[in-house]
DNA sequence: CATTGTCTGAGGTACGTGCCTCATGACCTA
DNA sequence: TAGGTCATGAGGCACGTACCTCAGACAATG
């Protein structure tokens, strides 16, 4: 009780005297400022590991001018889960303000790597900190994200990873594991066994291969008695998945499951409601949103899996946040849960 | 872009000139310190909510010279959900610091009223700003949590709630809602319909007996081919459970599933390997710990349902830096999501 | 030797709030 | 009317870091 009272925080002037140099010098290390030696910098380094130092983010907000500034490029064009993503960040700008962050959202075309390679470039680092987005995997892209690293602009990754390049951070749920949770969850639902068409939106998205392996590779090995079907394409768009979903549900009359590892949900649910046989196909899917929770609600949908955009966007303010203050640092990443809703869980 | 660069962060300073108060008075208010009449501090809360103001989180916790001290009471006794509770708390204590937070833990014999209750009423204002409890509801237990709130010192229930006292805030899943999706699950994996056997530690205990009701009711709603069996009574204990377990695999030969509600999985997992029917017996239970990661891996186990220590004490933890800022603000309490866990998913 | 450049120290102000002291005026009571 | 309490104002220091200026030390270069 006593000890900690009399345990006084670490400060940059502690670190100051047990590296037998200034504040300033400390100061120029910390934040990566020029005129400091090699070998005086590693003295303040060694001091600031042997007294456990960590620099007080409350302060450091505080004496910094400006606020933190942090713009988020989410795709725009009618896919439910970006609007959920979206509305995410707008439901923590208010808290995000009283610790001294501006967030602010850019929606770009989806798929139209141009615009959002253009509003990286066009970013300046006196106005943004901190940069994330929502990519695939385009050279375009890789080279506006190595630009504004180099320009001072922290860059993180959201939903879909950029491994190879300067970004500092990936958001995201590990798809595979989604896969496979959703190939144990069907398997387990016809213990009888059964045939499950798989609907996936481009399997030239990284996400979405990444979640066939893992539902196929957990099939084999654990689920032999069900057989699978497809994957069909729809380009994640809803007229397509309808078209698809009808014609397997009306003509495929031994079809026991659909996994929807895509987007499109508002054509699926319309077309499983507008046939008789809802309740009798077990349908997994992808993202809760407003079509989706309909679907649960219905009966349409047995169960969503879910990325949690509210949870994605808390982890990259927090993470925001750290890294604008000097980056390299380390920081423990809480990977992102991958949230499974049925009807009665419904949040 | 002008604009925003224009809008200057609103402080007290301004709170105070639209008031036509000092400083001093606005920051009596906001501290909830006497010697300010009740009309003047009406008009300066009109102040703050005309000009939208917020306090500064970072300024403000660096201004009070101690730390914001948050004391956790974990019920200790061989319950492994209760450790990783304790174990979340200990891997928050670092970054909790960098943030001017200084988090313990102490450990109260479970089901010890008189000790927790003895615990409360020994914290001393100056050296707790918030205490958060696990606890079952006993009038002791109301009494020293109303106690507490009176000298200062902002309570927080976890887990289970404690309602109709003055605790600010309560942290914990809806048990209502995680009964429900046991039961939305199970029916779907025996869709041939089958036998399920719940056990509970005990049906005093306002959770468990929240998810049998979920459990029962959704059950009885949607999957009348399934037989509900029990509930029987584990208290909570390993070898209990494991007895129980025993007897329903060998003896109820028809039995098709099992439910847990309680705690004691070691128990449960131990009866399940030992017995000859690990994967033909689906079985769900509550909270991700080793016994029940085991039971995951090895098959014995289908599903866990759990509350996320880390989640629930990250929470935990944000709501007692926003309520040691004054009593009584309201704030957007972000429900603790069920996380569902099979093999497939585990993190 | 003079000049130039690089590295470092000393010291200051600022951020917004918490918390303290002291002075002043208003109002009440004896 | 004197002595008391209460509400409020004025002002200042502190928290730990960011960021600035200026001066001095030193080495290399001409």
């Amino acid at each position: 009780m006593n000890e900690e009272a009399a345990r006084r925080r670490v400060t940059v002037h502690d670190v100051a005297r047990a590296a037998g140099v200034s504040l300033a010098t400390v100061d120029r290390v910390l934040n990566g400022r020029p005129g400091v030696r090699a070998a005086t910098a590693e003295k303040v380094g060694e001091a600031i590991a042997a007294l456990g130092f960590s620099r007080d983010l409350n302060a450091s907000l505080m004496a910094r001018a400006r606020d933190l500034k942090v713009v988020f490029f989410i795709p725009d064009g009618g896919n439910e889960f970006m609007d959920s993503l979206a509305e995410a960040v707008e439901r923590r700008v208010g808290s995000a303000l009283a610790d001294r962050m501006h967030l602010s959202t850019r929606r770009i075309r989806a798929l139209d790597t141009g615009a959002l390679a253009a509003g990286l470039d066009g970013l300046d680092p006196a106005h943004c900190d901190c940069a994330v987005i929502v990519t695939s995997e385009e050279p375009e892209i890789v080279a506006a994200v190595d630009s504004a690293t180099r320009r001072g602009i922290a860059v993180m990754t959201l939903v879909s990873d950029l491994p190879g390049t300067s970004r500092q951070h990936f958001i995201g749920i590990d798809n595979v594991a989604a896969g496979r949770t959703a190939a144990s969850l069907l398997g387990r639902f016809l213990p009888q066994g059964g045939t499950v068409a798989v609907i996936a939106g481009s399997l030239h998205l990284r996400d979405h291969a990444e979640r066939l392996e893992g539902f196929r590779s957990v099939l084999e090995r654990d689920f032999s008695q069900v057989t699978l079907l497809g994957p069909y394409e729809s380009h994640d768009n809803p007229e397509t998945t309808q078209s698809l979903a009808t014609e397997l549900v009306d003509k495929q009359t031994q079809l026991s499951a659909i996994y929807n590892l895509g987007a499109g949900n508002a054509g699926l649910v319309s077309a499983l409601e507008a046939s008789d046989r809802v309740g009798e196909v077990r349908v997994i899917v992808h993202e809760l949103t407003a079509p989706t929770r309909r679907g649960l609600l219905s009966g349409a949908i047995d169960v969503v899996l879910d990325q949690n955009p509210d949870g994605e966007i808390r982890e990259a303010v927090t993470a925001a946040r750290v890294l604008a203050l000097g980056p390299g640092r380390a920081f423990a990443t809480h990977p992102i849960e991958i949230g499974i809703f049925l009807r009665d869980n419904l949040r």
